[in-house]
RNA sequence: GCCCGGGUGGCGGAAUGGCAGACGCGGAGGUCUCAAAAACCUUUGGGGCGACCCGUGUGGGUUCGACUCCCACCCCGGGCACCA
């Protein structure tokens, strides 16, 4: 007998981790024979060291690759950076350093770090976004998606921050603040780029529902961000200026009347303005109407109604509440009559127009028919400046309703309620659809668009609040747009063959330099017709970099293509995706939308890039609070892995709980799952009789009978086991696989405990099961721990072979079932015995020996019925006699 | 306001409608030791000497049986939000 080493993580593991470098153990060819799964996870940013956010992340992948491999696979697990960004430039700013060489050094140390976690990538298939060889590709595909319309220029009021010096795209502004730096966002009208992702509005929404491997509100917050509604435009014929008013009814109305006496009418040029609303039922009660101050060509509309000083001031008024502000909700409404009128196109009726701060110029038409008894909004603003709120909706137990049910023509002009009615009601003083049900979708709705219809004035129509990918950035550190600005042909692509269009290194960024101001850069000539041109200085959204990052990766050497489309196809969509939720909506929808495109392009056969996302919880400290520097409270992985080893951070990251849930991380995690790696190395020693001098056994306490039952228990154990933790990777619990592991180790340790002396002999020479309850130990924490496990199965165990290219144990359902099990008896529901039965007994007999346990109770009672739930319990239902 | 999650011992967390609290942390007691660490053993939801009683946010319901399903409410977390 030799004696047992120690557990020591500080030697086996680097040695490990060179080994299986040394012979490209996570290598994964394009053509293999097996079947294929890809595992991702989200890419990360090199932004320093890595923390507690990336070990639990990664762990998760790496678990779930190697777990994949031993059940038969070819598992495409790659690594690589989201290179490009902001961070990035501001270091180097901060430093008078280079960008490149930030992120390289960060790059280079975080390798480090996973290649220290014995995380299993395939270093061969690396992708780094500011690698031109990466980004060339990148440009590329923005042609592609010109060439199909699907770039755009134009102007329009952007969220500006003023920090970073860029633009951000709606879904990168949070609150009204920067999602990066939080500084409050401004609103600045600039010519930008844009991606036309609501083009794919519909089957971003549609398409959800094949995602049945992602978490609901994944796919809950992407449909809130979509934001579809289901309504109708309608056109209002604007009154002509020289037309006026023939009768006046209140006092905003006078001063209008007023006002087109005494100013020359001018030639309106618009002759309708189309609303958008999803409760066309309600058009009898549009009061009012309303334009957004940002309305385009708003100034001209009111020019010479008399009102231009108002609208001037409530416009200047707007557009100085901060986006913050904005983003806080409910605020005081503020408006202003315009002098103008607009014609109900379902009953000829002339209502004013007036410019209102609440109507958000950039959803529907920025113009809105006001209803103030259907709509709360407009009601408020009904009362604040005393227009009339007239009932054309009414539950049925309004006092109203007695009055104008069934009556058509407007009788009741204006309501004194406390709220608008914005539920389902029946329509009155609504001409024909009088008596109709209202509300979203009803019957009214119906009636009145089929008749706008009709009429010409209206139509069926779906808005999305979803708007326009904005990815034009202006800053260095991110892939050139490739475009060109020609004064005789406008803006050109750059031609395909002068890709890539390179980020030149030589930028003095803290000396203020930029894209824009470097002349070697920007000045070229004009591919169409050669004249000096400007090349456009905007780079793109680092997001565009992640959108497509995991099609590289199938085919990352390719200088032909961003990818092979067989080998993307071969290996995609991607089978487990694993992340963080704070990308639930940016990431994973500009992926979607360029799955989508590329599948329109050729270049992919399939519909959805992710086909299940897993996201992780938070990692937070053990009172909950998110970890940061600021706060103190960051735990540092490479310290942890210093003390205990990678293994021992791996299993106490996966033991905190389930994946999706946060977790609250507890430096006791680190002691407890350090004593388990030990104790099971020393149960696992022991299984296969290299236990040393030290190891303890309890002779006394050792049965003498009883000695094959230990042993018959110590085999259904291992296959129950096995069955348990087959169950639980396969759904990610990692947490409980490792409580069942734990459970084997107990039982194995009980087992050497207890067993005769005799007997031991038997086992420590090898004995199968020993031996069989050993290797199954060590394959079943093989993916948790894998160094551990292979220092076992190849050194203790002495095989060849590594254990991560062993296939998964396999178990006996049958054999993972007692003999004998344990019953609860049960009178109405309440545990009053234990019985002992045979596992296979009959329906009856187990029925028979409750009843004779629980005899004494059941005296003066009539037993009602009995109910035998087989290997759970019996209960006996009774009532008092 | 609308839409998703989630409330279980001192703590992290387990429980296809079937004995609530697996596994671990922490606590208590013990073995070994001159002593300590390590390791190992016993014990540990609350109450009661005890037979027993009470316990999964609150209140109802369905069921032989509810942490689990249904209804209402409270609290916590997240998303959207003056989106017509």
């Amino acid at each position: 007998m030799c004696s047992m080493a120690e557990y020591n993580p500080h030697e086996i593991e680097p040695r490990l981790q060179q080994a299986w470098q040394a012979a490209d153990a996570y290598k994964v060819p394009n053509d293999g024979d097996r079947p294929r799964k890809y595992v991702l996870e989200m890419f990360p940013y090199p932004s320093g060291d890595i923390h507690m956010g990336h070990v639990s992340n990664y762990t998760y992948g790496d678990v779930i690759a190697r777990y994949s491999t031993m059940r038969g696979f070819d598992v495409l697990h790659p690594m690589g950076w989201d290179a490009f960004g902001l961070p990035a430039e501001n270091a180097a700013i901060k430093r008078n350093s280079h960008p490149a060489k930030w992120t390289y050094e960060n790059i280079a140390t975080q390798q480090a770090s996973f290649q220290r976690m014995g995380f299993s990538y395939d270093w061969d298939r690396k992708v780094v976004a500011c690698d031109p060889e990466y980004y060339r590709w990148g440009q590329w595909l923005f042609l592609k998606f010109w060439e199909r319309g699907l770039v755009e220029r134009k102007n329009s009021p952007v969220n500006w921050c003023p920090d970073c010096k860029t633009v951000l795209a709606n879904e990168q502004v949070e609150e009204g603040t920067c999602w990066r730096c939080h500084s409050e966002v401004e609103k600045r009208d600039l010519t930008q780029w844009y991606f036309k992702i609501t083009d794919y509005a519909q089957e971003l929404l549609d398409d959800l529902d094949q995602l049945d491997g992602w978490p609901e509100r994944v796919k809950q917050q992407q449909a809130n961000w979509i934001g579809r509604s289901e309504g109708a435009e309608v056109e209002f014929e604007v009154v002509p200026l020289n037309r006026g008013r023939v009768s006046v009814q209140s006092d905003n109305e006078l001063q209008a009347v007023e006002a087109i006496e005494q100013k020359p009418v001018p030639c309106s040029t618009t002759e309708y303005i189309t609303v958008f609303t999803t409760r066309a039922d309600t058009l009898f009660g549009c009061s009012f109407f309303l334009l957004a101050p940002e309305y385009p060509g708003l100034m001209e509309f009111v020019e010479g109604a008399g009102h231009e000083d108002e609208v001037r001031a409530l416009v200047e008024a707007a557009s100085k509440v901060s986006a913050v502000e904005r983003a806080q909700g409910e605020r005081e409404k503020h408006g202003v009559f315009t002098g103008r009128y607009v014609i109900n196109p379902i009953n000829g009726e002339q209502v004013p127009v007036w410019v209102a701060d609440y109507v958000v110029a950039d959803y529907g038409t920025g113009a809105v028919m006001a209803v103030p008894c259907g709509d709360q909004r407009d009601f408020e603003f009904a009362r604040k400046y005393d227009l009339p709120i007239p009932p054309i909706i009414l539950e049925d137990d309004d006092p109203l309703f007695a009055q104008l049910n069934g009556v058509k023509e407007r009788q009741v002009t204006s309501v004194d309620w406390e709220a608008a009615l914005e539920a389902e009601g029946t329509l009155v003083q609504s001409g024909e659809y009088t008596g109709m049900r209202g509300g979203k979708g009803s019957e009214g709705e119906a009636a009145i668009v089929a008749a706008l219809e009709a009429a010409g004035t209206g139509r069926r129509k779906v808005e999305f609040r979803l708007r326009d990918w904005l990815i034009s950035r202006q800053r260095y550190w991110g892939n050139p747009i490739p475009a060109i600005h020609c004064e005789h042909c406008g803006v050109v692509p750059v031609p395909e063959e002068d890709l890539p269009v390179l980020l030149p290194e030589d930028i003095d960024l803290a000396a203020g330099e930029t894209l824009a101001t470097h002349e070697a850069f920007a000045q070229c000539t004009c591919p169409k017709c050669g004249a000096p041109a400007r090349r456009e200085t905007d780079t793109m959204d680092t997001f565009t970099c992640s959108s497509w990052y995991y099609m590289r990766y199938t085919d990352p050497h390719n200088s032909e293509a961003p990818f092979a489309t067989e080998a993307a196809n071969a290996w995609l969509p991607v089978d487990q995706y694993i992340g963080g939720i704070e990308h639930a909506i940016l990431h994973l929808l500009y992926s979607r939308f360029f799955t989508k495109v590329c599948r329109d392009m050729g270049l992919l056969n399939f519909d959805e890039p992710f086909t299940n996302l897993l996201c992780q919880g938070m990692v937070l400290d053990a009172h909950g609070e998110v970890m940061s520097k600021s706060k103190g409270n960051v735990v540092s992985p490479e310290d942890m892995i210093d003390q205990y080893g990678a293994d021992v951070v791996r299993a106490a990251m996966l033991f905190l709980g389930p994946p999706e849930k946060e977790k609250l991380w507890n430096e006791d995690g680190l002691g407890a799952l350090d004593r388990f790696l030990r104790r099971a190395w020393r149960v696992v020693h022991d299984l296969v009789g290299k236990a040393g001098e030290d190891t303890l056994y309890d002779e006394a306490a050792a049965g003498k009978e009883g000695a094959h039952a230990n042993a018959m228990e110590m085999k259904r154990e291992r296959h129950r086991v096995a069955q348990k933790v087959t169950a639980d990777f396969d759904r990610y619990n990692f947490n409980t696989a490792l409580a069942a592991i734990m459970e084997l180790v107990n039982a194995a340790s009980t087992f050497l405990r207890l067993k005769p002396a005799d007997h031991r002999v038997n086992c420590s020479t090898g004995g199968p099961l020993c031996r069989d309850v050993a290797e199954t130990i060590v394959l079943l924490l093989a993916p948790i721990a894998p160094h551990w496990a292979e220092e076992l199965w190849q050194g203790t165990l002495e095989h060849e072979d590594s254990v991560h290219k062993q296939p998964w144990p396999t178990f006996d359902p049958e054999l993972a079932k007692a003999d004998e099990v344990e019953l609860a008896v049960q009178i109405n529901g309440k545990v009053r015995t234990k019985i002992v039965v045979a596992a296979d007994a009959a329906e009856d007999d187990i029925r028979a020996t409750a009843l004779a346990a629980v005899e004494a109770d059941l005296a003066g009672k009539d037993v009602v019925k009995s109910i035998v739930i087989p290997s759970r319990l019996v209960n006996v239902v009774v009532r008092p006699s």
